[in-house]
Formats: C-alpha cells, structure tokens, sequence
DNA sequence: CTGTTAGCGCCTTCAC
DNA sequence: GTGAAGGCGCTAACAG
C-alpha cells in the first residue's frame, strides 16, 4: 500500500509538495503537480483517511439514530439523508437505538472519541444532559434546550386533515395517537385534533395510547370497540390508519361509507399499494436535506435557525368519501 | 480533549502502561491501574479512534452495501447487520448503491481507502473485477469468483411452496419473477417452479420480468391480464404476491377462492397486516448473522464456508385455501 | 511490571 | 514554489 512518501519519492518531490498537491491546499507548480499525478497513478495511490481523520481532527462521517430502521418512515429518512451526505463525500453511519437510551448516549459518547463528526437524533427520549455545543440536530423531536431541528408542519397539517374529514360529513370523529415520552412536534397532532372539535363544538374522543411499533392492530381494535359509533378517524400515524382501516373491515364497517379514515405520515404507498390511504403527506426529502444543512452549519460554525419548519400536505385517498 | 499522555501525567506514570490498562493487552499492576482510572475519570478522558484506527490499521467500521434501504428486506437486513455488528463495537456504513455499479465500486475504493474493514454486498451487478482477497460477503448473489456468499435455500423453499399450492387443488399455476442482472439465487426461485410443473407434467406460464421496485402492480396487472384462467400464482416476492392480490380482487376474483397466492421473503407483514401472505419466509436475522461471521472470519483470515445455506420455510397465511 | 521511544500516514508550519 | 521537520493520539517493541 503506497503512501504519500512513496509518491513523493517517485515524483522526486518532497512530501510536502506532493501533500499540496493532492489536498489541494496550497499551489504547486504545474511541473510537479503532472509528476505527481503521474507518480499516483504508477503506485496506485490513494491517501489513507484514518491518517487524514487524526490530523484534521474529524472523520467524515455522520451518524444517524433512528428507534427502527424497519419503519417506512425512518427507513426513508435514511434514504435521503444518506444521499444528501453521500453528495457531499461524506459517510452515514446508522444506529439503531431501539428506543433504548443507553444505545443513544452512546452516540454522544462517539462525537467526544472522534468516531463521528455530527448526529442527528429522532428519538423518543428526552436527553437533558446533553451539551448545547455538541452538533447536534433532531427531527421532530425538542431533545434539550437548544439542540436545532426539523418538523413538519404538525398542527396546520393535522388541522386541515380534521376539518377536511369534517367537511366530508363525518360527524363524530375520533382521533388515536401514540404517546411520546419527549416533548414533541408529534404531540400538536391530537392538539390539533382537539382543539378543531372543541371549536366545532363537537364532543373530543382523543386516545392517546403508550404501545410499540408492531401493537397497532390490538390498539385500534380496542378503541374501535369502545367507539362503535365513530363516522371518521384522525390517525396518528398511516401505521395506526391501515390498522384503522382493517379493523374497520372486520367488525364489518365499510370504509369510507360507514367510517372515513385519515392518517398521517405518507410513507405506507410504497410497500401497501392497498389501501390508498387519505393522509397527510410529509416532505420527507426536504426534512432530510434540512436537517443535514443544519447539521453542517453547525460543524462549521455557520448560522443556522434553531427551528425549521417544512411543510406537509394533505393527500385525498380512498378511505375518505 | 484529554490525551492519553495527560492521563499517564495525572496518573504519574507512563504512556505505555495508561495504554496497556486502557487497551487491555499486557499486564498493570492494581496500584497503577487504581490510579489510571482515578485519572480517567477525572479528566473526563475516551481514546482517540481516529489515532486508534490509524495506528491499528482498522477502522472498527463494516460497510453494507444494498439497491436500496426503503425496501423492507433490505431494511431488515441491516437491522439485523447492525445488531451484530453493534454487539462486537463495530459500526455500520450503509450504502444506497441505488442499483449503480460505479456506487459499488466506490465501495471497494473504501476498503482501499482504509475506511471501511469489510463490505456485506446486496447488488444485481456482476463486479468481475474483485480482488479476490478483499473482506467482502454478498448475500444471495454470486458477485465474483470467490467471493463468500450466503443465501437461502431458495431452490427447495420455493418447490415447497409451489407443492403447496398444488396440494391445495390449484391446477393452472402461474409464476411471476423479477429478472437478475447476475447469476443470482434467487433465480432458484423461478427454476424451482419450472422443475415442479414440468414434473407434475404441467404446463410451465413463467413470466421472468424485468422491471424496478415499485412497478409491481403493473407487471401483475398485465400477467393476470394474459393469464385470465390460472387459480394458482407462486411470485418470487411479497411486494409481487401483494401487488397480484390487490389486482386480482380488481378484476373481480376471490382470493383465495379463485387464485391462491404464495409469495416470497416473508417481509411485509410488519408494515402490511393485509393480506397474510402465505409465504417463503426467509430467516433473515440467521442471514445477517452469517454474513457477519463469514466476514470476521475473512478479516482475521480464519476458516470460512464459501457458500452457506440459509433455512427458510413456508408460512401459511390467508392467500391460499 | 514499567517508562521511553519510534512510528502509523498525513498535513502544516517554517525557513529557504 | 519548495523540502524538511514536527506532531495529531495511540500502540508496540524495547530495554530496564
């Protein structure tokens, strides 16, 4: 494996020179340069980055910590945020915290050894502790006081979503959220839900349930027997909305004539062709980009907006009239 | 940033011996140690990986390489990967190569690059050109001569679920596969098939088609289209099985009164809970955790198997009768 | 068992 | 524009 040196060596320059030549910081006359590029070639060269991580003092390399890869929504998340990253010559790294928070300071834990150079958090953890200097960016979730991030328009989307079942002729409407354990973005979703009932005047059947990913099913199952009697449902999340939709159908109910149903997310199209879900569709690429450019804004030192907002839309499917 | 130089001070000591304690490799007497970790712990001090990697030759990084993260068998994978991986402190590099060989390639520069200390390939490409002595692992494709690779039974598996199929009185069975770029595996799956049918002296209506993730319904809309008659359809994936039930019912057919369906990777049912595909389940934990193993083994130079076989069996669901 | 020393491969002064 | 030298933080080999 050759090294700087031995370019140096076989370009009859110092390696110095050849270092300028091939980070491309300083100039080097043309001369050099052509018997280096030479030089690399012949020996099959290229710079050891381990070398490069402990002199510069970085590692380019982001993580990303997810509760599950294997969620449509976070799935995708990755996706973006690997090409963003990707563009940038700059590696991803995954962890999976499976909600555990031991596994998520351990994250912090690899920005002090240099193991990576930025994070960025979806967690369902709050992390006080956390050093407001550390860079740092979290989606949909307030991680500790001034940690910067991303979230959808939660309340305005999840407005529009109740009032359009509303407008659609539903008129007992019941809402089912999953329970987060951190302030988040993701709470102004039933927010939003109750504070449009209260302002109809319509009566709030709000369920905001503690389960895992994986128990949708037993929890609308459940609140569709003690709700018997709902015409249209604001689900939390599209997971929750299929399950709706389901459940809906065994306890004989068609969907969306006796019961309307509307999710939020917009990541089951892929994998579920079936049922068109009416839901609320977030920008998933744009909450990727955004979060990156905040993250490396901070690395860099440049300004950035505490809070970003993007916005997400509602998308009319079948399982609303 | 605490150096290991300013821990062996506080300890009153020297550096090798602070390194022997804190690698571990040689031996510290308890005094020593006692006050290394008084000192550890009072400066706050973690190593250095970068300086750890470049001394070591390692980076304590795997990368695994897919067509893409947003598939849920590929999302399971590196669930799977990166729990493994996480269980010997190393971490995982995901890649989107998003089907483009020259984002493999780069992949094998990384190794080069001493970025990464091993690959886990998924591709549909042949990469003729791997050195053969290079840490990689491909799973469910042959990518080059000598290259490692584990995989399911898929030969067997699927002649189980054609069988099955059978046995439960389909009589005009069709096949619906994705086309490989590279001899693959998975083309087992469509071969198996071809071998029952002939076998039980039926006709062969085996549709190798060659389209991307996400034309599902299309490829399935047109075969049911063309093949009107069959009460019987083995698919070589769930997304296809899924993709022939939604289409089935809209051109009016029961399932599985009318058209039985057996899918394969037994994968959607966490994202999808309709229908209950009977499908080849793949044990796709046991598959990342050879993958894994076989790749250690490469790095260390141990002794490793070049082909290992994976069981998976057939899960009943609601699709057949 | 211990401290010193010499690199790992690269980048960055610093004189020339 | 250039080469030599020092050092990033750590480990391994050596002599004590």
């Amino acid at each position: 494996m050759a090294t700087i040196k031995d370019v140096a060596k076989e370009a009859g320059v110092g390696v110095g020179t050849a270092s300028r030549a091939l980070s491309g910081n300083g100039s080097v006359s043309d001369d050099a340069r052509k018997r280096i590029d030479a030089a690399v070639k012949k020996l099959n060269f290229v710079p050891n980055q381990s070398a490069r991580n402990l002199k510069n003092q970085t590692c380019a390399t982001m993580a990303i910590s997810v509760p599950t890869i294997r969620h449509p929504f976070f799935a995708k998340i990755i996706y973006y945020v690997e090409e963003c990253l990707s563009r940038r010559g700059v590696r991803m790294l995954v962890v999976n915290s499976q909600d555990k928070k031991s596994k998520e300071s351990e994250m912090l834990e690899m920005i002090r050894q240099a193991r990576v150079d930025g994070i960025i958090f979806i967690t369902h953890h709050a992390h006080d502790s956390i050093d407001e200097n550390l860079p740092i960016v979290s989606v949909d979730r307030h991680i500790g006081g001034k940690v910067p991030f991303v979230t959808s328009n939660n309340y305005e989307a999840s407005r529009e979503a109740v009032e359009y079942l509303l407008s659609r002729g539903a008129k007992r409407v019941g809402c089912v959220c999953g329970k987060t354990a951190v302030e988040s973005e993701v709470q102004l979703r039933y927010k939003a839900y109750d504070d449009c009932m209260r302002e109809h005047g319509l009566p709030s059947r709000l369920e905001v349930a503690d389960f895992k990913h994986g128990d949708e099913m037993e929890v609308m199952r459940e609140y569709l027997q003690n709700n018997p009697d709902i015409d249209g449902l604001f689900a939390g999340s599209d997971m929750l909305a299929n399950a709706a939709y389901y459940n809906a159908l065994l306890l004989g109910k068609r969907v969306p004539e006796d019961l309307q149903i509307a999710g939020f997310d917009g990541v089951m199209d892929e994998w579920c062709p079936h049922p068109k879900l009416t839901t609320v569709q977030q920008d998933i690429e744009a909450l990727a980009a955004t979060a990156v450019d905040v993250l490396f804004a901070r690395v860099r030192g440049e300004e950035y907006e505490h809070k970003t907002v993007i916005k997400a839309k509602l998308k009319i499917g079948e399982t609303t009239k």
